[in-house]
DNA sequence: GCAAAAGTGTTATACGTACACCCATGA
DNA sequence: TCATGGGTGTACGTATAACACTTTTGC
């Protein structure tokens, strides 16, 4: 490996955006740093990738080391991190990845100790300046694409539990967009999309009212029709 | 930097799909390889990010550098590519970007005397084997974003001289997806999407008929409606 | 005039929205 | 039987697709 000395050198990171839905907040599971630089502050789960590691080998290594969040559900590579001045420390370059993950309880810190919580998102966008690094940038850029990705891809069960009723479902819409969606529209919407839900058996009834159908994540890779946030309201 | 030698030592290099529409066909840019490894195979144009310079910056100017293209129209960060033997001679991250740019006529080596040159995007779809290290996957992942990004962004016209006509901008849609396109409802279409279009004086002629109006691109950011490729079809 | 391409009109159908209404359960 | 939420019906307005038709040029 002599050539990797002709050229400037760089760390390599990953840093994983890991939203759910939880107790009604859409929430993202973030760290307290233990050390420098930014000791103390919030930052998102993350560290660097080992030789011979595939880049999302190491954001899954990551999130389970530093998190109570073992397998989430869905991961996607965001974008990639690397202004020259982004760490003090030197030159990073950092792989942003954005998982999904239903309803895991109170989070724990990992094996080596750190202390890992979620946090509303709004509240934390709300105050950037809390986050280490600009992991308040990839946390916005990952809240964004989640949010787009919710209209033409099927996201949102990936946030819930295995079975789920189409009120869930909603949900998730709901409090992910921050609007309110007609219940009625909403059902044939998600129905008549191919492949988006496949029946299971059995109803639930969570708070009063008639028992819903439950079903599974189906298996389309895209929603047809796409379900659209409103515009006007933008 | 005492750190970086207590963690794994990468590269970090850049790679530049930069497609235009050119006599008629959907081409991709790209470069012979001069040196090992690969030598004498087609490449995506690209190269090692420099100490203290942006990832972006980077990209332009590696393809400034070994092509004639000295400054594309668009240019966004696509996906990052880091699995660990894609590179033979050591541990190497390559940050993709996705360019579009007009027709710029024949492509020419740059300064390092590279030689560059286009190709049909589908023969080379076709043939990944002519490619070097993982850049056909990277070039099936750009095609594929650009198609997807037609839809909803106004990436077509960044494909067009800056002023152009309602036909040549579907001439992009139909030779990128592939399809034919009613000239009559794409019409309404694009001049219906606020912000795609802005209109400019004067009228061309080319090829006969009627002289068409003559347009620059608007100041949306994205297109509604967006314009929908046909999902019967694929 | 004729061919060719630009651009507009027209119509049937599909789709989204709003909201009324019925259904199935627990209390 | 009432409250609650699940789920369906329906009507109306808008968007889309297909294609006929008119416009404006070159030859």
């Amino acid at each position: 490996m002599v050539y990797t000395s002709d050229y400037p050198i760089f760390s390599v990171t990953v840093d994983v955006v890991c939203l759910t839905v939880r107790d009604d907040r859409f929430q993202v599971l973030l760290i307290r740093r233990g050390g420098s630089p930014h000791k103390g502050k919030l930052a998102l789960p993350g560290g660097f990738v080992h030789e011979n590691e595939d880049l999302e080998a190491a954001a899954r290594r990551e999130l389970a080391e530093e998190t109570s969040v073992r397998a989430p559900r869905y991961i996607e590579q965001l974008a990639t991190y690397g202004a020259p001045r982004r760490d003090p420390r030197g030159r990073t370059v950092s792989v942003a990845y954005l998982a999904a993950a239903p309803d895991l309880g109170e989070a724990t810190g990992g094996s080596d100790a750190a202390d890992a919580s979620w946090h509303d998102v709004g509240e934390v966008l709300a105050r950037p300046k809390t986050l280490a690094f600009d992991h308040a940038q990839i946390l916005a850029d990952a809240v964004e694409r989640a949010r787009a990705k919710l209209e033409y891809f099927p996201l949102a069960a990936e946030f819930c539990p295995p079975e789920f009723t189409i009120a869930e479902l909603r949900h998730i819409y709901e409090l992910v967009w921050g609007t309110n969606l007609d219940p009625a529209n909403f059902h044939r919407k998600v129905r008549s999309a191919k492949g988006f839900l496949d029946s299971a058996d059995g109803t639930t009834a969570r708070g009063g009212g008639r028992p819903a159908r439950l079903f599974r994540k189906g298996p389309a890779r895209e929603l047809h029709p796409p379900l659209m946030r409103d515009r006007e309201s933008r």
